[in-house]
DNA sequence: ATCGCTGCAAAAATTTTGCAGGTAA
DNA sequence: TTACCTGCAAAATTTTTGCAGCGAT
């Protein structure tokens, strides 16, 4: 969707929020930062580090810088990882006021992956917490199956 | 525990159900193979291929020869595996007559594990598998606290 | 005697780290 | 100016692969 203006501000208001979060941390707004911010921002999915690297103009920052970057924006809880089960990590924005919780249907054929906003019963999460004397339990969902394109 | 009278038939029974079924497939029951096996039987929680190669007598067998034996294992139902988010797989053995699916809660402090029975409700996975088109689709769940030694 | 399997070693893939210099604030 | 950050290069981890020889059936 191009950006028209109520698209436009509303970008502009999300990027001081994130910038200003980072301020507050004594972090810098550097050029591959927001390169990185811009880039999650436009994609919808979960992304690999060389995803991100890839989708990048060439030599825009090094893959090492990538890596720091997720790190310090997942502590601050800007990004969340997400691990579909081949080897490399992903991330999400996590949009303001939204924890960042929700999961992923994914197709073991062709990758194509579909956001899921649904989840089961809280209780059924407390009442394993209780069981076992467990506190801040959390809990990670990814559903897999064959995609309508891909049958 | 040692191997008493019934404990050590009950073994010899589904060790010969195992080889068994590798046998069927023309494979071979060697030495590595009955090791990993053997260790993996002893222990309850999933285990990394490091893990194993550590549990094993110093030299017994190549790690490289482990990991072919997972995806063997794996690709013949005999193990199933997890993923906790830090980088490494784990492997957990399946009973017979069980297809495995379980999940686990795992301390984020101390990384120990409870195995968990209890899933959401089977019409939640349905629904999103109708939803969205899918078939096949099966999901991977795990919870992360911290358990009461931890707090 | 097959054909699969193993050990060894090298390579691939992902992620982390040290350091000297550069840059946002 | 002063931390923080980056690029580059090297290293650490996890996993895969090629190949010659060994071993289960």
């Amino acid at each position: 969707m191009k950006a028209h203006a109520h698209s436009h501000s509303h970008q502009r208001q999300k990027m001081s929020v994130l910038t200003g979060r980072l301020r507050q941390q004594a972090r810098k707004i550097t050029s591959p930062r927001a390169a990185i911010l811009e880039i999650l921002r436009q994609h919808p999915h979960p992304l690999t580090n060389k995803d991100i690297f890839a989708a990048m103009a060439k030599g825009q920052c090094d893959l090492a810088t990538i890596y720091r970057a997720m790190h310090l924006l997942e502590e601050m809880g800007m990004v969340k990882r997400f691990d579909f089960g081949d080897g490399a990590a992903r991330f999400e924005l996590v949009g303001e006021g939204d924890d960042g919780h929700h999961h992923h249907l994914i197709c073991t054929r062709c990758a194509g992956v579909v956001e899921i906003e649904e989840c089961f019963p809280s209780q059924i999460e407390s009442r394993i917490a209780a069981a076992n004397g467990f506190k801040s339990v959390t809990h990670k969902l990814e559903f897999f199956g064959i995609c309508p394109e891909c049958q």
